[in-house]
DNA sequence: TGGGGGCTCGTTTTT
DNA sequence: CGAGCCCCCA
């Protein structure tokens, strides 16, 4: 065992013996199910630190692979804090990048230019959109949205347009519009972010050359959240790995590296974007893995939050097993709060906010969660009037901004004239006297003679063409006289010469606009000199990369500490790839331009003030809060409608809900509404079924009993009393007390196992089609029933008043 | 050409 | 209800 080597290493102090076990495995596959808070990101770097402190390995030789930007740069840092070692010969990023710099070092053998530009979701959307009309698309029946998440599943799953399946009419003119885009990708010069991985991957597949020098050098291969996962990118582990189609063969299979995938099944909530959980059992299959090693110690959580995830997790049923444990205590009970409405419950909310932090909390330690973003504005509202910071998390991000892309589209066109997404960006902005008439024109003889829209302007005649020549020389002039200068005054230099400035300069609304092309100069700035062109891998000089494994450290071996004889320091063989012979470097704008594709940016607002951070739950993972409040628990939102005719879909649902309850640390709130306004209709919603999910002894309700309806409820029905409080709590009457089940009351306490709330058996004798009427709202039709006894509601479609849900314990209808 | 009015639609999202 | 999109009109 290598853990011998140093067994007093200050790394391995401080782990528990899940970790150390972790920490130090031999160099074989394993799989670490890593639960919520039970050190993860501790354990993935320790593992590399011990790995290149023992000598196992060089910095050449580790491949870590994250699925953010965030995730990669926590490692890096955590790293170098360890470790005096140079980072920069380490394979440490997101999926994304580290395809990008692969592809940038072989881009002759991946058939790309070097300096091929990334489009993001948006420039492919638009890219689609161009197709389609130049295709004479009808985009009725092909929505280019649908098309666009269409390319970007086939490239998930590995297929390009000659493999795609086609069964019917439709599906064959979406195989021909996604290949008709590839070409079109291709004559630009352009890669989205499903081809980063797949022409990755392809290269691998059929170079052998590269795959074996790859397979070869990464002896250690680390995968963050294993479960989110797609197909492609399980391939691409694979082939790197050495484990890939070629691997049964035998004798010309190159020995692949170790490959240590963390992950947690219970926190897989992405499959909706291709994600495999799958891939966790594949992969103990597929590399016979024999070490599998469970993380269910948390440092987060208090007692009684663990148990509600434990129970809630415990009833899904495809699941690896694994249970988080504490040595904290139980803490606080989980406060579970109903509100009468979501303005209520938005209220409620902020009184509590505000009382957490009279009692000394910091806002930032304060975390609202959502299942939908739409649920995100009452809250907001709620905050804003009572003068509460907060922080809505989502959105657009900085190199998203319409002003940025602008400004990128013109850096872009200097480095490639043939970008015809960032050519119909900016051809007319700001408006220069080019309208869609001459862009026709433009388009039609750009296609004719199979050249790109830089290059037809010449052959453009009249007004238009010389509108569209004055445009192009514009771009050519820029070119010259930015070339040699620093990448900020190349920046400056464009944003002056584009007119964007003047443009902005003038437009009432363009003062915010300024300040972020102002942060863009800034940002490049730092882009230079903070990430110094090799931190970041997008700037690394090309004849570093695929070099051998010391030829990055900067010290000698020794003056780090590490014994020379224990490196592995054979040279690696040679690899006959052209780049590598030029020592050429990616110029610092190329770069940027990559850096502001592959990392979207902060979205910026109100950050750094102590605020309250308002997020969905998918993007609350790998977060935590001292205090967390999860909103909008009820039937249809969460879980949600969309979600819950399948059992898959619901069980990805009930994850989601254990990811949000494992991001508290000290206090955790759950509250649910009786009404919500939606879609500009209030919809009457019973509580979650995940309530019933939940341990009762780790709940107390914090409801005031017959607050009700009573205090009236605008245009509804009058709605819900306190009786029939969606069966709510136990122990109607006394709240005071107030601490008791979340369902089904103290008389049921002791009865059978929670069962599901009933939804059947009607009592009201109420069908769907009946003819109804309402003292308040008159006649109408019943369209659809739900729940029973308390419970019981109708959708009724009135005459005069239009659709409604009606509580039918409160209701008066009678039957026409 | 571009702004405004009318229309539709409405989970979750990173790269 | 409100955001984003498209089309029509000035």
């Amino acid at each position: 065992m290598f853990s011998e080597v140093a067994p007093n290493s200050p790394l391995l102090q401080n782990l528990n013996p899940e970790q150390l076990a972790a920490v130090t495995l031999p160099a074989t596959h394993a799989l670490i199910l890593a639960g919520a808070g039970s050190g993860k990101t501790r354990v993935l770097t320790t593992r590399i630190a011990w790995l290149l402190q023992t000598g196992q390995v060089s910095p050449g030789g580790i491949l870590a692979v994250t699925f953010t930007n965030k995730a990669a740069k926590e490692m890096l840092a955590r790293l170098s804090a360890m470790l005096p070692v140079n980072v920069r010969g380490m394979w440490i990023g997101t999926f994304h990048g580290l395809c990008n710099r692969f592809l940038r070092a072989h881009y002759k053998l991946a058939n790309l230019p070097q300096s091929f530009q990334i489009l993001d979701t948006q420039d492919q959307l638009s890219a689609i959109k161009r197709l389609c009309k130049q295709f004479n698309v009808d985009d009725e029946r092909f929505p280019p949205k649908q098309l666009a998440w269409f390319i970007a599943a086939c490239k998930e799953d590995g297929q390009r347009a000659k493999d795609v399946p086609v069964r019917d009419e439709e599906g064959r003119k979406k195989v021909e519009i996604y290949a008709l885009y590839e070409e079109q990708c291709q004559r630009e010069g352009v890669v989205d972010f499903g081809e980063l991985m797949l022409r990755s991957y392809e290269l691998l597949r059929d170079n052998a050359a590269v795959r074996e020098h790859y397979q070869r050098r990464f002896r250690h291969i680390l995968i963050d959240e294993f479960q989110d996962t797609n197909k492609l990118q399980y391939a691409w582990i694979k082939m790197l790995a050495g484990q890939g189609p070629d691997a049964a063969q035998g004798a010309s299979a190159m020995p692949g590296g170790s490959v240590v995938a963390v992950g947690d099944d219970d926190q897989s909530i992405y499959a909706f974007r291709g994600a495999r959980v799958g891939n966790m059992t594949d992969f103990v299959r597929e590399f016979d893995v024999t070490h599998q090693i469970k993380l269910e110690r948390n440092y987060r959580s208090f007692g009684n939050i663990l148990d509600s995830a434990n129970e809630l997790i415990s009833h899904n049923s495809k699941r690896l097993g694994k249970n988080l444990r504490t040595e904290a205590g139980p803490g606080e009970p989980v406060r579970v709060y109903e509100s009468t409405s979501d303005f209520a419950e938005a209220q409620w909310f902020v009184d509590e906010v505000k009382q957490l932090v009279r009692d000394g909390s910091a806002r930032k330690d304060i975390a609202l969660l959502y299942r939908s973003n739409a649920q995100s504005r009452v809250m907001e509202t709620a905050l804003f009037n009572a003068g509460v910071p907060y922080r809505v998390y989502g959105g657009l991000r900085f190199f998203e901004r319409a002003e940025i892309k602008h400004a990128l589209a013109y850096l872009r066109l200097l480095e490639n004239p043939h970008d015809d997404t960032s050519f119909m960006r900016v051809v007319n902005f700001p408006p220069r006297g080019i309208g869609a008439r001459s862009i026709e024109q433009l388009q039609d003889i750009a296609r004719a003679s199979g050249c790109s829209l830089h290059d037809g302007v010449s052959a453009v005649t009249g007004k238009a063409g010389a509108n569209l020549g004055a445009f192009v020389a514009k771009l050519d002039v820029l070119r010259e006289q930015t070339s040699g200068l620093t990448l900020r005054e190349i920046i400056e230099l464009v944003l002056q010469h584009s007119g964007l400035e003047e443009h902005y300069k003038t437009e009432k609304e363009g003062q915010d606009r300024l300040e972020n092309l102002a942060e863009l100069v800034n940002a490049a700035e730092s882009f230079v000199s903070q990430e110094g062109f090799g931190r970041d891998a997008v700037a690394m000089p090309v004849d570093e990369l695929g070099a051998g494994p010391n030829s990055t450290l900067t010290q000698s071996p020794a003056s780090q500490g590490l014994d020379p004889a224990t490196l592995l320091d054979e040279p690696l063989p040679e690899l006959l790839v052209p780049d590598r012979d030029t020592g050429e470097t990616l110029s610092p704008l190329v770069a940027f331009l990559t850096h502001a594709a592959l990392e979207s940016g902060d979205n910026q607002a109100q950050a750094g003030q102590d605020a309250v951070q308002l997020m969905t739950v998918h993007s609350s993972k790998g977060l935590e809060f001292d205090c967390v409040f999860i909103a909008g628990l009820e039937e249809g939102l969460f879980p949600h409608e969309n979600s819950m005719s399948d059992q898959g879909g619901l069980e990805e649902e009930r994850r989601l809900m254990y990811v949000a309850i494992t991001r508290a640390r000290k206090r955790l709130y759950l509250s649910h509404s009786q009404t919500r306004m939606l879609h500009g209709q209030t919809r009457y919603n019973l509580k979650s079924r995940f309530f019933d999910e939940l341990p009762e002894a780790a709940l107390k309700w914090i409801t005031p009993r017959n607050q009700g309806f009573a205090s009236g409820l605008g245009t509804s029905a009058g709605g819900w009393n306190g009786a029939s409080n969606s069966g709510a709590g136990g122990g109607r009457g006394d709240w005071a007390s107030s601490v008791f089940a979340s369902k089904s009351g103290s008389a049921e306490r002791f009865a059978s196992p929670p069962v599901p709330p009933q939804r059947n058996a009607p009592s009201h004798g109420l069908k769907s089609g009946m003819e109804v009427f309402h003292a308040k709202f008159g006649e109408g039709k019943v369209l659809m029933l739900e729940g029973s006894g308390d419970d019981a509601r109708a959708q009724i479609n009135f005459t005069r008043h239009g659709v409604k849900w009606l509580a039918l314990s409160v209701a008066k209808l009678t039957v026409v």
